[in-house]
RNA sequence: GGGCGAGUAGCUCAGUUGGUUAGAGCGCCUGCCUUACACGCAGGAUGUCGGGGGUUCGAGUCCCUCCUCGCUCACCA
């Protein structure tokens, strides 16, 4: 076996050798919803932007969700992680409008059909790069299901859904005023218009009353550019301050023209002047006003955020503003109401602003026709469920925002004034202006036969993303294997920044569709930020590339490091500068496995060992013995971190909605055993056996090999390569067998009675410390003295690996007078002779000040123990506990006090 | 502004229903190339568990309050 493992060329072959063989890929029949004989357990994939390139969020997803995908399939289920990627409406036709910009042209010089097949061209070409990139890292997911929301499936499965919901009733076209990016020129919905806080100015501005001489009002507003398309001053009709100017009028500056002042509770008499302008084409609140009072809808503003006078805006917009931009706008209005008197002052003022998600453009409210979802029928058997039990989320705090946003929900706008995309299965007829929603496309009107145009605009890629659990796997059609095999699924792994627009729009539309939640459990991991705890990003330049990682130190370390440092919910801090040290855990522990492996693989020969079961007890040492009961425990420690898998009968009990997906304690419980345990300790108690041909010799590697491939089936989804790798490397293995389909550990749930080995353990530990307290030289020999009787029997069969461990060796006492003392929790007395090496004052004051600490100890706990309301209200069990220490300390304090007297004289 | 969460070793985080000497990794210090491993081995140091108050026999853990960060929602222009 090489001195090094190459990570690069095992992963390749590896990863070659599982696809083939057909590791990944979920059987449907084999699924015990359609006559199977295993559990299936199935996760989706998040799927990236078909135009994306993975980074460091996309790799901590996805280990995630491997981990979890492949103790599912090691336990027994037939596991199904199904991958995929999303059209991206706005990301990818901003990338083909970028090149087509550096050509010189624009989407409408190409027109649409041209447009469309150019974007599909470049998906096919350079789409779904992230795919290949997620199997360097290891991903076991069913490539043969790879999914693709553009597809012919999915997108039949999106027109179903849409027609299906008109059908219901809930789907509908508004006019309203909605979220608008300038940039992206396109509307979008509540989630995607994000809220920054922002620091604005509040600009107070006079308008004359007219028919008064000289009287008006102050107006507060932050958007000064959009008082020209001001239809009315608005006052609370309680308001006592301006209850004789409701019905004036009063004129618009710039625009000069005369608005009525009118009442409507809307208006908030605390805030600014107690007087609101009313805009109802440029504010969805001053929308609804106009709505109740009947006023006109000025647009003011072209769709790329210039001023113009549009709809019914007359001439509002003087001629020196028209094609200005909105901000350019601004300024010039205020220095124009500057000049004019008009701007009683402008203060700062610290508000939240809308901006685009996808470009950070600050969003621009227009009216305009959009097609929505009413949410609250769909919210409400989402909500239910999740109170059922149906649905959890973890870490739980998110529980409670998800509650909240279902119980608030608001209308989808699912309205994209974009080319790339599902096109709105909706067709309107000219002659008649008949609206027809329909599956099939539509030719002629269907109720009087004339020409029928198609709506121009798709429908937002979250209307199709919505649908994956159920549209991957074969809805609408009832009679697909798939869904009948796999729905619902079980966990969903993903970042919190997509619970709204993903997770609980998957939930209600699992609901709609399915009557049934798309998955039992929702894992919301943390980010991955820098150093400064700043989000990765490509923008800020602090950004790791997961491909780097795997480069330079294999793709199991950058898996290790990961899932070891991602506590419940918790963010995963690396530093972009230090690869080395901030890859270190997985790199250091990736390379102690192979040297175990090594060690292991060159001392236990090719030939087949003998199995646990076929050992009878008594052929076993106390330290085989030992290293069994450690592995059973980290067997039970590592299933019951990870599980329970899915709810029993589907609903999840209040008692166990907490429990599992602790992936961090199940790293650290896998790596403490093989690393601390079977390495540090039974490894080392094994060296002198392991020469041996005899039966016992035989025992030991048998156990050796049994507890290092357990382990190994313990860490292999962490680290599925170099498992992988060494599993196939041990005796007895057969051509074509997988570690990553070996049998997921079982306690053994043997009585091992190993409990004197933890004796040893503490011998071996004190007689280290000794020598580390006299700084004797590690190659130098020292004798030990056992002053009790009652374990020589253990110290003398062991005698070997004590002497391994501390080059110790044991003898009969000789007389010597200067000896250390080493005093166990059992009792146990061990003399070190020392002559001329031993500080006599030294040990003494050692023996001192821990008779002192152990006396201030005991007066405490006599102390608890005196007091009556801690014997009368502790557990019985604690107080026990605590008689229990006090007899060991006291025994401790006679024995070393009885040592101090002997060696110091007093 | 509403809601939620966090503040534990230099750093990143564990700490299960309150049980009395608070843990891990990385980093740090000392000594070791001990024939698997220096990406290692052995030993070691480091915490008024954010501040204050309270409940309790007992508080990192429960309650109140303040401070500091973070998340999330939101139509006060």
């Amino acid at each position: 076996m090489p001195p090094q493992y190459d990570a690069g060329a095992t992963e390749r072959a590896l990863y070659e050798a599982w696809e083939r063989a057909g590791v990944f890929t979920g059987v449907a029949n084999r699924s015990a919803r359609v006559g199977g004989d295993r559990e299936p357990f199935v996760v989706i994939m998040p799927p990236p932007n078909v135009t994306a390139v993975l980074h460091t969020g996309h790799g901590l997803n996805n280990t995630v969700q491997d981990v979890i995908v492949r103790w599912r399939r090691m336990a027994g289920d037939e596991a199904l992680w199904l991958p995929g990627t999303d059209h991206a409406g706005i990301a990818t036709q901003n990338v083909i409008e970028k090149q087509l910009a550096a050509e010189g042209k624009s989407r409408n010089d190409l027109g649409r059909d041209a447009f469309v097949k150019r974007t599909a061209d470049f998906v096919d070409k350079t789409g779904g790069e992230i795919l290949q990139q997620l199997r360097a890292i290891g991903s076991s997911a069913d490539w043969t299901r790879t999914a693709y929301t553009l597809s012919p499936e999915l997108s039949h499965a999106v027109r179903e859904a849409f027609v299906q919901l008109y059908e219901r009733g809930l789907i509908y076209r508004g006019h309203r005023v909605i979220h608008w990016c300038p940039r992206c020129l396109t509307s979008l919905s509540d989630e995607e218009a994000q809220h920054t806080e922002e620091d604005g100015r509040l600009y107070h501005i006079r308008y004359d009353i007219i028919g008064t001489r000289g009287k008006s009002v102050t107006v507060a507003t932050t958007r000064p550019e959009t008082m020209l398309g001001d239809v009315a001053l608005a006052v609370h009709p309680e308001d006592e301050r301006y209850a004789k100017l409701v019905g004036k009028k009063a004129l618009l500056p710039i625009a000069n023209i005369e608005i009525p002042i009118i009442a409507d509770e809307y208006v908030d008499r605390e805030f600014g002047t107690g007087v609101v302008k009313i805009t109802p084409a440029h504010d969805p609140n001053d929308f609804e006003v106009g709505l109740r009072h009947k006023l006109p809808v000025p647009v003011v503003m072209t769709p790329d955020a210039k001023m113009d006078n549009l709809a019914d805006a007359g001439a509002r917009v003087p001629a020196a503003l028209i094609g200005v931009d909105r901000f350019d706008a601004r300024k010039r209005i205020v220095k124009q109401l500057e000049e004019g008197d008009l701007l009683v002052k402008s203060e700062n003022h610290r508000h939240a602003v809308r901006h685009c998600y996808r470009c950070d453009t600050v969003v621009e409210p227009r009216l305009s026709d959009q097609w929505f979802v009413k949410m609250k029928d769909l919210a409400e058997p989402a909500l239910a469920g999740f109170h059922k039990g149906e649905v959890r989320i973890l870490p739980e705090r998110w529980e409670a925002v998800y509650v909240h946003w279902m119980e608030n929900i608001r209308d989808w706008n699912i309205s994209r004034q974009l080319w790339w995309g599902h096109r709105i299965p909706v067709w309107y007829c000219d002659k008649c202006s008949e609206t027809i929603v329909s599956r099939e496309d539509v030719t002629a009107c269907t109720r009087c036969g004339g020409a029928v145009r198609q709506d121009e605009d798709v429908l937002d890629t979250w209307f199709s993303s919505w649908l994956f659990p159920i549209s991957t796997l074969g809805w609408p059609d009832k009679s697909s294997k798939d869904l009948a095999a796999f729905y619902p699924t079980d966990d969903l792994v993903t970042a919190s920044e997509i619970l709204f627009f993903w997770v609980a729009r998957m939930i209600m539309a699992g609901y709609a569709f399915m009557d049934a939640a798309p998955f039992h459990t929702v894992y919301i991991h943390g980010t991955v930020r820098d150093t400064e705890h700043k989000k990765m990003s490509k923008s800020l330049g602090n950004g790791i590339d997961p491909l780097d990682v795997v480069r330079l130190f294999g793709a199991d370390a950058l898996r290790y490091t990961v899932i070891a440092g991602l506590g419940m919910g918790a963010d995963l801090v690396l530093d972009p500068e230090d690869l080395e040290r901030s890859f270190a855990p997985g790199r250091n522990f990736v390379t102690k496995l192979w040297n175990i492996g090594r060690f292991l693989l060159g001392n236990v020969g090719e030939g087949d060992v003998k199995s646990v079961s076929s050992i009878p007890t008594e052929s076993l040492t106390l330290a085989d013995r030992w290293i069994l009961s450690r592995l059973d425990a980290a067997v039970s420690e590592c299933s019951a971190a990870l599980g329970p898998a899915r709810p029993a009968k589907g609903k999840w009990k209040t008692e166990e909605r907490q429990l599992g997906l602790r992936l961090s304690e199940y790293a650290e419980t896998a790596r403490r055993f093989v690393w601390n345990e079977v390495a540090d300790w039974y490894v080392e108690s094994v060296k002198g056996r392991l020469q041996s041909q005899t039966a016992d010799g035989e025992v030991a590697r048998s156990i050796l090999v049994h507890v290092f491939d357990y382990a190994l089936r313990l860490l292999h989804p962490i680290v599925p390569f170099i498992t992988e790798d060494l599993w196939q490397r041990l005796p007895g293995r057969e051509n074509g067998e997988f570690l990553a389909r070996a049998k997921w550990p079982a306690e053994m749930a043997r009585s091992w009675n190993a409990e004197q080995f933890e004796t040893l353990r503490e011998a071996v530990n004190s007689l280290r410390q000794l020598r580390a307290d006299y700084s004797i030289a590690p190659g130098k020999q020292i004798q030990a003295v056992l002053a009790s009787t009652k374990v020589r029997e253990l110290f003398e069969t062991h005698a070997d690996i004590i002497g391994r461990m501390t080059r110790t060796q044991l003898v009969e006492p000789s007389g010597s007078e200067e000896s250390a003392h080493i005093l166990l929790s059992d009792g146990t007395e061990i003399l070190v002779p020392l002559d001329g090496m031993i500080d006599v004052a030294k040990e003494c004051e050692k023996m001192r000040t821990e008779v002192t600490q152990v006396e201030a100890q005991l007066k405490s706990l006599i102390g608890r123990l005196n007091n009556e309301s801690f014997t009368s209200k502790a557990p019985a069990k604690v107080v026990e506990g605590e008689r229990q220490k006090q007899q060991d300390l006291e025994r401790r304090c006679e024995q070393l006090t009885k040592r101090i007297g002997e060696l110091c004289g007093s």
